[in-house]
DNA sequence: CTCGTGGAGTGTTACGTATAACGTGCTCCG
DNA sequence: CGGAGCACGTTATACGTAACACTCCACGAG
């Protein structure tokens, strides 16, 4: 009605309002205590009501020079763990006013671009997830953000936060699971990535079956599709002697560890057992339905954009004021028990599992 | 070495090359020609390489009026579905320098924020995909920007293009492989959404049937989810007649069915056909593989941001220039036939399905 | 010789916001 | 009674970029 089409801005408020541009920043932004008074503050308060009035971000940004923007690096968005991921820093962006832009990182198939042009938005900072060190130094690179690190090597890296699942640990649940039925020879079927995650995997596993004393478990890498899965699984399972559990690195491969089995005329569990990790939804729509470990993807994108706030908010203070220069947080995770472990063939039942 | 601290701006580069801080700006735009020398277009050049200049984009947004950026608005991406679909936008994005921000629709779980508070970067434009009515008009309250639908009912939108997937010929699709094969007796669990995307499934599976001259099919609602398919298919399988083939909206839904039927002592496909929809990469993780259609998500996804590209590009002349008001883009999809669907039982086989 | 034309640049301004710096009156207390 | 301090505001400026409006000069046509 007043406006001519374009969005109002500050000054068509403090017009509307019969004040100055700058009261009407001073009370949109809360800050009048003593500086309006309580009337003139709700007429403003009424006028941008009125008019629709939104502040424009662009020029906010540049007056502020942040832009309450954060980038989150990850591999893919179409596996389940980083879609829960970017869930869990999207929902602590928002209640903070923040928005994140998502970056596949150059282990995707895309153009290893660079990650600051494709993301046209300016960025306060970044949270990476899963990388590897090759994809790390081509961030390094681009300006000196705040850096935040999900399930990734602590060590050599800038971030100032490090966000980390206890992958280790949940390993190590999954073997003492196993090796409570009875199990004896385990075999691993590991992501054919170098991921940090996934090397901790493979070291947790042989440290634990080692320090139960069983000879080391047989691995193959493969893929991280349920393809992938079969093709290593049918080389393990015939092996002589053929082992009796099957663990795998993501959810996805145990998926493809079951099909094999079952293509060779094995029962899962009864013949062998097939362990999951990450517990995506396809674990409970498999049958049967997937033994694995719960990762709370969700609460580690929550933490990490937390952390990153966090260091946003101690920006312009050089020294190294509270805790360490770079803080380790680690989540724990948990073992699900389900349907595709069971006690090795030929052995009697015995109590207890883990 | 040079600067103190922060980043450069053009007018560093500027100085450093021995020109005005307008020529950089011509010059890195790559608008020069016949306004700036070589010589010195090759300085500048050098001079932002070396300083590692990188534009402000909160400033060029706000000079521009356009902050290359357009919002994504999705149900949820944990389903693959969307995230294939966000792939596809921001894959085309990138390509034009344009990033992708999402937002969680408000049917999801979250408080039903506005999007345009919630994103904090400017917007130029919006793609909604699968939208309850409801929704758009909260998005229609956010301004004139422009919209793109994905997947919706294409009329009573001021939507400047819409994308639609042929979800009705994936049905048709579904019921004559159905039909081809000899079955007579189909049931349909239908999503418990109200989604156009949904209704239209129904529709046209209900058409197709009747056009076939077999009795309507059952139907039952269910939850997105693979719990939700598992207690409509007992529900459904518990019928006198008992259906032959159990049609589903979606693949979360025929996972749950086959489990439901497999727990009441039947077998897929030999005693009860089903049929997914969508293609999600735990299709092919079941066993048997599950029959489903081959939605083309990034395709679809590609499309719309392609479409918003053009109505961007066309802003600013009021008056329809080309096409109708509302183009309408449909992508074909295709019927995947795997393990789940087999001729019903009781029935001599006959010749093709299909 | 004058004038037009086009190349090669520069000065200046505006985008919309946040905030520092600068007034006003007015009250209250030493 | 003379400021000091407070409540209430406004003016002015800067953030970094893009682009309009100039200037200046060389050169060829008339």
């Amino acid at each position: 009605m007043t406006s001519d089409r374009s969005r109002p801005t500050s000054r068509d408020v403090a017009r509307a309002a019969g004040v100055s541009q700058a009261a009407v920043s001073l009370v949109l932004r809360g800050k009048w205590r003593g500086r309006v008074s309580p009337g003139k503050a709700e007429a403003v308060r009424a006028a941008a009501r009125e008019l629709g009035y939104r502040p424009n971000q662009a020029a906010r940004s540049l007056r502020l020079g942040r832009t309450r923007t954060a980038l989150l690096v990850v591999p893919a968005l179409t596996n389940e763990f980083f879609a829960r991921l970017h869930a869990g820093t999207a929902r602590v962006a928002a209640e903070h006013g923040f928005g994140v832009v998502l970056y596949p990182s150059p282990e995707g198939v895309g153009p290893a671009r660079d990650p600051f042009d494709s993301a046209s938005a300016a960025l306060d900072g970044v949270i990476a997830s899963s990388m590897a060190s090759e994809a790390l130094a081509a961030l390094h690179a681009g300006g000196d953000l705040p850096l935040v690190m999900l399930d990734s090597e602590p060590e050599r890296t800038r971030a100032a936060a490090t966000v980390n699942l206890d992958i280790a640990d949940g390993m190590r649940q999954v073997a003492a699971h196993l090796l409570g039925l009875g199990h004896r020879r385990l075999a691993h079927i590991f992501a054919d990535v170098d991921s940090w995650t996934f090397r901790v995997r493979a070291k947790a596993l042989a440290a634990a079956v080692r320090a139960a004393g069983c000879e080391p478990p047989l691995a193959r890498p493969a893929a991280l599709t349920v393809a992938g899965g079969m093709r290593a699984a049918r080389d393990l399972l015939a092996a002589d002697p053929r082992p009796t559990a099957l663990v795998c690195d993501d959810d996805l491969l145990a998926a493809g560890a079951c099909k094999a089995a079952r293509r060779l005329g094995l029962r899962v569990p009864e013949d062998v057992s097939v362990t999951g990790f990450d517990d995506l939804s396809l674990a409970t729509a498999l049958e049967p339905e997937l033994t694995t470990v719960r990762l709370p993807a969700e609460e580690a994108g929550a933490a990490g954009m937390r952390a990153l706030l966090a260091a946003l908010g101690a920006t312009g203070v050089p020294g190294g004021a509270q805790g360490g220069p770079a803080e380790v947080t680690t989540l724990p995770v948990a073992l699900t028990v389900r349907g595709s472990t069971a006690p090795p063939p030929d052995t009697p039942a015995r109590p207890g599992g883990r």
